[in-house]
DNA sequence: TTCGTCATGTAATGGGTTACATGATTAC
DNA sequence: GTAATCATGTAACCCATTACATGACGAA
């Protein structure tokens, strides 16, 4: 996963390693932090592979920062990190560093794997709705309210998916293959306010 | 996290490995699985520690079942988890685990537990909120839904918060210490609802 | 008799973490 | 000059996973 964010992050601008921490940081904020720990050992993985290659200036060399590049196979990784269909990809977190690196994708790509991630959502929620009507009058108040609030939140995601797919159907209809939709967000926000009241 | 759960399930009756799968399955559903691969050598470890140990009966032994009951050092240890203040403890799914243990802990220690994960919310929505602030103009449209949705589903999981500390104050007030409220999770979702309209 | 599910385990691996260690640079 | 933050790294560990392996038992 933190290959995948790493790659991401590359194909936009090169950086060294502190950088992208940083932009990690700020863009799966309170959901997910990397550690040094990881990071940079990663990184050297990524070199060691070929999927990124060091970047040599003299102003970077004099303060000892190593700035990566990504590289053509780096790209390919990059695309078959994203593409992969195990299992675990759906999980939350990793699902958010996937949507993060959407825009590099094509539209049915896109609606590929938002599908793929609903489909996940939708298992999770008929779980929940199953032990909840196998096991509604067993279990204590609070095991209740965390399944209660937890298909609430399922539930909740599924509709904001939904969102996002529709868009990027119209994405698709209107200006045909290949165009960044600009105001998806905002969008999704009205409809999701409807849906509440 | 795993020997928390076990131990928190070996409280309510004694099992083997394969029966605490299932509760666990039915517990943290859609959230969680447990592989056979960490279950078990978990349950070796916790009966080494003498947290567990195993309880023969006639019949289990024929059918090679290993039931387990949790020993005395096995509550302590449960008391010990539960309470712990580490960083890590208040990410998403520990404290789904913590909270499907919440009927053994006393009032107080309750609404502390809810209110450090409040707080770890409060975090992460304010790390949100920077990064908005900060990049909002730059990021793509996707990322900015994603933090735009993380940032609805972190408000939402803390106003839950809050009804579960508002109805265990209220028991603490009405029926003094020790008893177990009755309709909690009910209770919380009216007033979701109200706070939605 | 065969299929599903009950039941227990091991080995290899994965993908991170914490704690530690070092030192340059910048802002006050 | 000193504190914060920039910058890079290593070693030990942790807590899980997947894949594999085995076999009993009940129901069709």
């Amino acid at each position: 996963m933190l290959e995948l964010a790493i790659l991401g992050l590359l194909k936009e601008r090169s950086m060294h390693g502190y950088q992208l921490s940083k932009r990690l940081e700020d863009t799966l904020g309170g959901f997910w932090r990397v550690s040094y720990g990881s990071l940079y050992p990663t990184l050297r993985r990524l070199e060691k592979q070929g999927a990124v290659e060091p970047v040599f200036s003299r102003e970077d060399v004099r303060r000892r920062k190593n700035v990566y590049r990504i590289t053509e196979k780096g790209e390919e990784l990059f695309e078959e990190l994203l593409g992969e269909a195990g299992q675990e990809s759906w999980e939350d977190n990793r699902f958010r560093v996937r949507l993060a690196f959407f825009k590099y994708l094509k539209p049915d790509t896109r609606i590929r794997l938002l599908e793929r991630r609903r489909a996940f959502l939708q298992e999770r929620l008929s779980t929940i709705k199953t032990s909840l009507k196998n096991a509604r009058e067993r279990i204590d108040s609070y095991t209740l309210s965390l399944m209660t609030h937890g298909q609430d939140a399922t539930e909740h995601d599924i509709a904001w998916l939904d969102d996002l797919i529709r868009a990027e159907r119209r994405q698709v209809r209107e200006n045909g293959e290949g165009r960044t939709p600009r105001r998806t967000a905002s969008r999704r926000r009205s409809v999701v306010q409807k849906e509440r009241a």
